[in-house]
DNA sequence: CGAGTATACGAACGTTCGTGCTAACTTGTC
DNA sequence: GACAAGTTAGCACGAACGTTCGTATACTCG
């Protein structure tokens, strides 16, 4: 089966790339993104996006084959924004506890910060495809199951330092602490108020010092 | 400001009420609720829906004036199933505490009996118009405020009663409860399995047994 | 400078969307 | 059984959708 009309070959890189390409591919997946958190992946339509950007519905459409491609460009785009903002300031903690610490508070700010109008990308997204099956669906749970399994190995690493207690079952202590942290988000888009980001963080860490950890500051 | 041509009209009983055009209304909102769950209240078009149903798409629209209309019956037959699945079930509880354990256990259990394909209702959808303003979203945030109102309350109860200590915040016991229930729903859809389900349980009693509450069973 | 190509545009395509009109059929009431 | 009202289907509309095509511009490199 051969692949059928791919305008962009990425494994191939095309031959010349000019600069001003790039930046506008950079300037629609930007306000693709901000788009799709309002109107969702599939409420977002390539004429307002079109409108949006300010160029023409063609052009646009030139730099993607197709709309799943430019969906998935823009999730590829989120994702890059979200491990600039949450992961990688978390990455350099000098312990799990500490890690797990930066990627909750990391996550909280990422929210905060209000990077898209409506609230996390990743939140907003998910619940929209997760039951219409393709490549756009399977791209973004693998994304949440990573995350998932980022908090869940920073459980671990606190464990092997004796910073959580040994009893506690990661899985069960990640799930707990995503769960406040997307209600968090959830609840800020619709009050916008810092309510929802304290009771979040406040959750967190009273769970965090039940699970054996020191309480932080 | 005159009300543009409504043809049902909710305040003046209509003379007649044929028990076929009933039957008919209740099979498309059934359909309706189904399928927004997995493509969205806006994904969700006229024509499938007639098609799901096995009518006319003119025959369906006959029954609201407008997909809006459509959405707000659809919304309301929602809220109808839930109230006889998860809030009834609990309001006949003896004490705070336990129509508190009852409202979880029933929403979880509402998740579990499959009642829409894509899990629970409100949960996919109110994550899709938060951030499009409009009746159906005003409607659907009503909901929501609703049932945290419900959750506070019954706290509020339990404490009254000395089963839940006075100095927790019911408020924030009730945002880490939602917050369960929601992630425990979304994670189910995804991976089909008891195991966000029995998470969510665990992590709620073991919080209820943290804020005082004797430990059920 | 001129050749080649990445980029962008405007127009048009076929399809699907929500909605409106009209006629036929069905049901409940007298 | 007739008549009115509720219910459904057929057909058509204008707009928006994703997509394709031919063409014009503007950058890059030889």
């Amino acid at each position: 089966m051969a692949r059928i009309r791919s305008p962009r070959q990425p494994d191939r890189p095309a031959r010349k790339l000019r600069s001003d390409g790039e930046r506008s591919r950079d300037a629609i997946l930007r306000e693709a993104a901000r788009l799709a958190t309002v109107d969702g992946l599939g409420g977002l339509s390539i004429s307002r996006l079109a409108d949006a950007v300010g160029m023409s519905k063609s052009g646009l459409f030139a730099h993607f084959g197709s709309k799943e491609e430019l969906q998935l460009a823009t999730v590829e785009r989120a994702t890059t924004l979200f491990d600039e903002q949450v992961i990688e300031p978390a990455s350099d903690a000098a312990s799990g506890l500490e890690r797990l610490r930066g990627l909750v508070g990391g996550y909280l700010r990422y929210v905060e910060v209000d990077n898209f109008p409506g609230g996390c990308f990743f939140s907003s997204v998910l619940a929209e495809v997760d039951m219409q099956p393709g490549p756009v669906r399977d791209r973004l749970v693998l994304f949440l199951d990573d995350w998932l399994a980022r908090l869940e190995a920073a459980v671990r690493d606190a464990q092997a330092e004796g910073s959580i207690d040994s009893e506690e079952d990661p899985g069960q202590l990640a799930f707990e602490v995503e769960a406040l942290l997307l209600f968090a988000n959830a609840q800020y888009v619709v009050v916008r108020t810092q309510v929802p980001i304290e009771r979040a963080r406040r959750a967190i860490e009273r769970r965090l010092v039940a699970a054996g950890a020191k309480p932080s500051d």
